[in-house]
DNA sequence: TCATCGCGCAACCATTGGTTGCACATAACC
DNA sequence: GGTTATGTGCAACCAATGGTTGCGCGATGA
């Protein structure tokens, strides 16, 4: 059984600079190109580029507001996210451990 | 409190390649650039650019015997890649179960 | 009205995941 | 031993993407 997730989901969390956008939305209670790019070492656009991504993922929902658009988190997409994360996690560790199963018997089997 | 986690060990299991290899690797007990490329839909060459991803970043070592060089997923590494996954994944638990509590909290406040 | 601020669009650059093609060394076979 | 086959590595090339700068435009506010 292959590790079956969204490619799409995985790659825009995948992104170290939108990880760190997800966090700042999430403490933040939502924010705007500009105030993300304020907290963060990258422009404007390459913020905007990334919301992008991520709204297309729909990690994020938008509202405009006069001049301004104000980006928030989809808590249940994110939530998807996450469990696909675990998930992963989870068929690794259980794999890990297999392997150290197998191999801790093959050392019983010799030494005994 | 930002989620520091080691960027080159997420990304080289970012990948969805590279997370389908170590999956090969972990179920086939190693495995040369050749025989994983047989097993993926990509070529040889594409393949052995991603085992030097993973051997850069430690998730996996190789031994050259004849002509061949096999392999083999770094345990220890691979598990510490996996607590980095489910450690962004608590974050973004605790966060969205804060957020889920104020909101409740606010409902409530406006119906009492 | 006019300066300012937030945004979108376009052009451009570096990195990266992918390809093809080729050269080289180690098996394997006659 | 000589030839053929196989596994690797290296180089050139292409497309996508994360980043930049520069510019134009619409909404705010003095």
């Amino acid at each position: 059984m292959s590790v079956a997730i969204d490619d799409e989901l995985w790659s825009a969390v995948g992104d170290p600079t939108r990880r760190r956008m997800l966090d700042l939305l999430l403490t933040g209670g939502g924010g705007t190109a500009t105030t993300l790019s304020q907290q963060l070492p990258v422009t404007r656009q390459a913020v905007a580029k990334h919301l992008g991504v991520l709204d297309r993922a729909g990690l994020v929902h938008v509202t405009p507001s006069g001049r301004e658009r104000l980006y928030e988190v989809d808590e249940a997409q994110l939530a998807r996210a996450v469990a696909q994360l675990s998930a992963v996690g989870a068929t690794w560790d259980a794999r890990l451990l297999r392997i150290r199963r197998i191999a801790e018997a093959i050392q019983r089997s010799q030494e005994g």
